[in-house]
DNA sequence: GCACATTGTGTGACATCGTCACTGAAAGAT
DNA sequence: ATCTTTCAGTGACGATGTCACACAATGTGC
């Protein structure tokens, strides 16, 4: 698990972590480990809390929660440069989250293990506001999401989506996974793929959309109401 | 603005910072101040980023989202013996946000300044404890109104809600803003409730609803699907 | 009292979204 | 090639959101 590149030096790919302290340095980068995980892991959930908070090097992790009813959200993601705070809070606390964190791509992390956070907490003024900055940010996020679900479009949510998810003007992506994205039914997607399809603003195959279009996807996109 | 009760221990209200070192109960105590803030009070907002964490003694403060569009979503509420902690991230980082917290009530409250919660976070585990608990319970508060807004039926809601704010068997609420608590246009609640009125659950007048019928709500509040 | 503005509520028509019950197509498995 | 599993398409319908109103209740100034 533990790769070479951690002799590296990795601290100055976190924008907040540049400023820390030397002597602090030195202590993170001694006592974490740099690992990686497959596609597919599941990094956190329930009942599988994180025994380290991670500094996403390479990849992304998807958080999503999960209802009752069997039915999914994606919350947020965590991309190369970021940090899975919101783990920090499960970690050395209460209640066990009904979100998971599950690896997208193959990730390469920094973990740093729950004591040595306790401590670089503890001693480094400039890591509390590291940490702080990550929540802030995260917990935006989440007002945001709620602001979306309860009252925009969801075609103009799509077509956000399908930019925010597109490679190479290609999303790989089902119906499915697109509701879950956007926290509703595979159904709602369907119908409004084949309006766009219907408006030649994009081709769709099994597991796969094509944008051809994109200008007009990205007008719809910055609709104000 | 500096109460008599100072001097009282008011520390054992909070759950979690009865277990603190007694140097830190002292330091916590000399340093923080008690403040009141009359109904209606904005304890931040866009634009007025808090100068310190509070922790409620009395009263409650409701935290909510204002939207692009002028609309509201209430996000939760603080209570008494418990703390504002998102406020903290606000505190010491990033952006503002679009979110603002209100006192419902008039509010008691220990005010812990900026430089006192850092001094605290680094010198205490079981105050870092506190606080990143705090964090945990906020933000499954919020997974949690993502999941109702994204999944659960309107009337099992509002049925929820009425509980909820419910005092007496009466509510003192607008249409309007019961709209608001749940993240939903005014005539949808104006509609549920005239069903719930036709069912002699409820009587309305104007700006208060009043609960014949509590048994058949929670009826309907517990309700799974 | 009355005229007036402000705020809260009721309602019909219609668009959008969610749910249910299906169908059939596409890709992988044997 | 056949079977199985996963994906996608669709019609019907109920629930919710939006718009454009009308009207009722309260407060204000006179």
């Amino acid at each position: 698990m533990v790769a070479q590149i951690a002799q590296e030096n990795w601290i100055d790919r976190f924008m907040g972590l540049s400023r820390l302290e030397p002597a602090i340095k030195s202590l993170l980068v001694e006592r974490s480990n740099v690992v990686d995980m497959p596609e597919g892991s599941v990094i956190f959930g329930p009942g599988k809390s994180p025994e380290n908070l991670l500094l996403l090097l390479d990849g992304t992790v998807r958080v999503q929660q999960i209802s009752d009813a069997g039915r999914e959200v994606v919350l947020y993601r965590v991309h190369a440069g970021e940090s899975c705070v919101l783990t920090t809070a499960c970690l050395l606390a209460y209640e066990d989250y009904s979100a998971e964190g599950i690896a997208e791509t193959p990730v390469r992390a920094v973990a740093i293990p729950r004591k040595v956070f306790d401590d670089l907490i503890s001693q480094s003024e400039a890591f509390r506001n590291f940490v702080f900055s990550a929540y802030s940010k995260r917990i935006t996020d989440l007002f945001h999401v709620i602001d979306e679900i309860a009252f925009r479009r969801m075609d103009i949510r799509l077509a956000q989506k399908l930019l925010e998810l597109e490679k190479d003007g290609i999303v790989k992506s089902t119906h499915q996974k697109m509701a879950a994205e956007l926290g509703t039914a595979r159904e709602v997607i369907s119908r409004q793929l084949s309006e766009f399809q219907r408006r030649d603003w994009v081709v769709q195959t099994r597991g796969q959309i094509e944008l051809k279009d994109p200008a007009s996807i990205k007008k719809l996109a910055l609709t104000e109401a």
